[in-house]
DNA sequence: GTCTATAGAGAGATAGAC
DNA sequence: GTCTATCTCTCTATAGAC
């Protein structure tokens, strides 16, 4: 409608149309099983045209990607900085859960999360993402939390680290089921809860 | 050597064969990566051989995947029933986590445990015994191990499941992050103690 | 039970007309 | 930028000789 964005209207349009179509085919298939063919089928076009707007189908996989892991644990940590906010205790911890559970529950983000798990096994550069953001960054942000809570005696000493990855790992794991069962169709409310709960049982196995 | 087995010989040997190469392969590029071609070559013989011994492709992934799931846990649940000894208190999780970690350190398991993590998101089936291995049998033993402690007043009363999913989520995420370590050959011995401080963490949240 | 040969489908990708 | 047509490769699976 302005006057600003003009010249490469459909272009862009068609470019978004195959990402698009590409994130949800491989969220259900794979890379592999999402195939040039479909993807064009799936945006109304022929497999050629693909190939006006990507080198090939790797580049598409890769764009994606780049996509996949700007991640809004940046945001959470961003917003809710551990060296500052981690005095709050308990509830800064339900606030993190709160994240993870937003996101388990996001369909967009359910999807990214669905092909990070098809393609860990088989890409390096997921395995290598996931590793950097799931096992690095945020147990390294927690960590920090964690040690700003012992320093204000909120929570028992111990090892920052450890404390984070075991506050951490029930949360990918509550994250995964949900996923597995929203992919045999099976209700999940019965795990809306299971993140709070989680917070509280932990705060209740370190908070002095 | 010994006058029993004697006719199906060579059969049973390159169906075992087979299965054998199956299993690598599909440990490595999933199912659908592991063709019969590379399986054939893999053995030794050509792709039309393969037909003599299974039916098509399907056959053998389900004749791997009955012996994916025959799993371990029953033989430690057997070993070591909760309701007996689970008045071992964190004894009885130490040996459970160590059950886990040699499981992790396992060559054959570590192979049986890739290729669930590559099928899980693709195999209704896999997803099905995953589910119900991992997330139901496993909990529901452990559950009971912590009632059995509840009972014996050895650590504080609360959710039995829920206690025996925050138990048991940080085991299954340090394997997953032990294999995916050992995908890009990086060193894992610093991951080799972390099941024994994962319980000595545990208890000290939950000890009375 | 293994081989050669081949069918038939689907994959990724390119050439060239419009 | 999209189309038709086509190439080349790989896949699963079968037929039939030995």
């Amino acid at each position: 409608m302005s006057q600003v964005q003009e010249e490469p209207k459909v272009a862009k349009d068609t470019k978004e149309k195959i990402l698009r179509a590409a994130m949800d085919l491989m969220a259900l298939y794979g890379y592999k099983g999402a195939s040039v063919r479909k993807i064009a089928k799936a945006v109304g076009i022929r497999e050629s045209a693909i190939y006006n707007h990507f080198k090939n189908k790797e580049e598409i996989f890769k764009t994606i990607l780049a996509s996949l892991f700007t991640t809004p644990f940046d945001d959470f940590f961003e917003n809710h900085p551990p060296e500052k906010d981690a005095i709050e205790g308990k509830n800064y911890l339900m606030k993190f859960a709160a994240t993870i559970k937003e996101l388990s529950f996001d369909a967009r983000n359910e999807k990214l999360f669905r092909i990070i798990m098809l393609e860990i096994m088989q890409s390096d550069e997921v395995r290598k993402q996931f590793l950097k953001y799931f096992f690095d960054e945020n147990i390294k942000k927690l960590s920090t939390a964690f040690f700003v809570m012992m320093q204000h005696a909120l929570i028992r000493s111990g090892d920052p680290i450890l404390m984070a990855q075991e506050f951490f790992a029930p949360l990918f794991y509550y994250r995964l089921e949900i996923t597995l069962f929203r992919m045999d169709e099976r209700p999940t409310h019965s795990l809306s809860s299971i993140f709070e709960k989680h917070v509280d049982f932990f705060w209740e196995g370190i908070a002095l």
